[in-house]
RNA sequence: GGCCCCGUCGUCUAGUGGCCUAGGACGCAGCCCUCUCAAGGCUGAGAUCGCGGGUUCGAAUCCCGCCGGGGCUACCA
């Protein structure tokens, strides 16, 4: 993507802290980094925290960790300042202040006495005429008398606004269509389309990079802009939304897979999140779908984005982490996998990586394949043949080195006596120390438990006592 | 309702007038490998390209209409 040498780039995501840290938030920060770190630009963080019913200041933190999670870092924000600072709206209400002053200095915007109701009556109104609704613009010439409390509303110019979508093209919209919208609540907080390009400009961002949400809200933000005579943005890319698995849009009641945190509780590698999420609305244009990001910061560009939405499908999640879970060095796997296996030591987790990366597509997967490492399972009932070769089997181990290979060859020495597949030995010997049909490889799964454990358990079912 | 965006296998997608009897990936099925489960290898099923009209010698690709989905239309962001 070519972009213009007159100023450096920067972008910045504006998330709101209502709630827990969300999936698109991770998804439009992974857009904007890529294209700030591809031209040597800045990503700022900005805290949108004008909805004083629904914001919380633990929210905030809670979009850092997510954010830190995926090692998306910011290179300006709240908790590291800046140049343009304050980076949380609650913070900048003078900043407001003083443009929304100058609007109506300028005849730009007005004061707006209207009650609620009223303004609702007006909407029912319009409805019932089945004419699309557009505020009356009473208090522009005739304000109610002797109200103290008001908005203030950005008085609309009309005609055409036209901006530059780096995803679609050329955007033109008619803001005839549009009313004159509130940029400065009751409560003397901001509303979203007036606040965000105030901070836009003032912050000097020069590209716009986020969800398609915002495609119909930017005529009213580039109207602020050119109202207050700042330099527009250079351009805008409205990134396609993440649906549902039925294509619906995602609702915090009904969609667990919203919340970032779920990802790491569940033991997805970062940055197998962060490729899958980037492959939901774009490609490359290759056969290749594992990218490093240093990899995507090369050969990503914003004309092979997708248009449409793209539905959430957990099974390709899957196998994206399971690729990179397979990728990764057994140090560095059992290193992953220390905070979901508090009950074992390092030691044991490390001797259990390699039998490990084949079977586990999430890191907390491991915990079904080890448990029995740390409870007894109840005795499996064995027939006479099964315990005798058991029992064959404790002996051959007695003396034996405890390691997978010797516990192997110790194992097969029994096989071949028995003349049966090697399966007629082993699958006593996993329920036995198991209770379980699915394990890892025999020898592992022996010689992960203490010798004495697993002699103890096999004992119990062979009928023999040690 | 108005404005805007979108519509190719179940899902993510390739495809920008002939190379498409529509390609890949995930998932699914079968086979091979194999101590279980995986991983890996191979094979296969799966899309009349939302529908209907045009334009053209020729359309998934261009045009129009319709239908469907999504977004915005808030003193939410």
């Amino acid at each position: 993507m070519a972009v213009s040498e007159k100023s450096p780039v920067r972008v910045r995501i504006a998330p709101s802290p209502t709630g827990f840290a969300h999936l698109g938030t991770a998804s439009t920060a992974l857009y904007n980094l890529i294209f700030a770190r591809a031209n040597g630009g800045t990503f700022v963080l900005r805290i949108d925290d004008t909805d004083v019913g629904r914001n919380r200041p633990e929210y905030e933190q809670i979009i850092y960790e997510g954010l830190h999670w995926l090692g998306l870092d910011w290179d300006e924000g709240p908790d590291k300042g800046g140049p343009v600072g304050p980076y949380r709206q609650s913070e900048r209400l003078d900043v407001y202040k003083e443009h929304a002053a100058r609007l109506i200095a300028d005849g730009k915007a007005y004061r707006c006495y209207c009650t609620a109701e009223e303004l609702d009556a007006e909407r029912k109104q319009a409805q019932a005429e089945k004419r699309p609704y557009k505020y009356s613009r009473r208090c522009l010439t005739n304000p109610p008398q002797g109200r103290s409390e008001f908005t203030i509303r950005f008085n609309v110019p009309g005609g055409e606004v036209k901006f530059t979508d780096m995803i679609r093209g050329e955007m033109s919209f008619d803001s005839g269509l549009i009313g004159d919208f509130i940029i400065i609540k009751s409560d003397t907080y901001p509303t979203y389309n007036y606040a965000s390009p105030v901070d836009d400009a003032t912050m000097k961002i020069t590209h716009v990079i986020r969800g398609e949400e915002h495609l119909s809200n930017t005529p009213y933000q580039l109207m602020v802009i050119d109202a207050l005579g700042y330099e527009r943005p250079q351009a805008y890319a409205h990134m396609p939304l993440i649906l549902a698995h039925d294509g619906s849009k995602m609702s915090k009641r009904k969609h667990p897979e919203l919340n970032l945190m779920l990802y790491r509780e569940k033991g997805y590698l970062p940055e197998a999140l962060l490729n899958y999420l980037v492959l939901l609305g774009w490609n490359p244009g290759t056969s290749q779908e594992i990218f490093s990001f240093d990899e995507l910061v090369r050969i990503f560009s914003f004309d092979r984005v997708q248009h449409g939405g793209a539905r959430f499908d957990w099974d390709k999640l899957n196998w994206i982490n399971g690729e990179y879970i397979r990728a990764l060095s057994d140090d560095e796997l059992a290193r992953r996998l220390k905070p979901f296996l508090p009950q074992l030591d390092e030691a044991t987790i490390r001797r259990a990586a390699p039998a490990l990366k084949t079977r586990i597509t999430k890191l907390a997967d491991a915990v079904d394949l080890l448990d029995y490492l740390w409870t007894d399972p109840p005795p499996p009932s064995l027939d006479q043949d099964a315990a005798g070769r058991v029992r064959a089997a404790m002996e051959a181990l007695k003396d034996v080195a405890w390691e997978p290979p010797a516990v192997h060859d110790a194992l097969m020495t029994v096989v071949e006596k028995s003349g049966l597949g090697p399966n007629k030995t082993f699958m006593p010997i996993r329920q036995a120390l198991t209770g379980k049909k699915i394990s890892p490889p025999i020898d592992y799964t022996l010689a992960l438990l203490p010798k004495e454990v697993a002699l103890s358990r096999l004992a119990k079912v062979a009928g023999v006592s040690v």
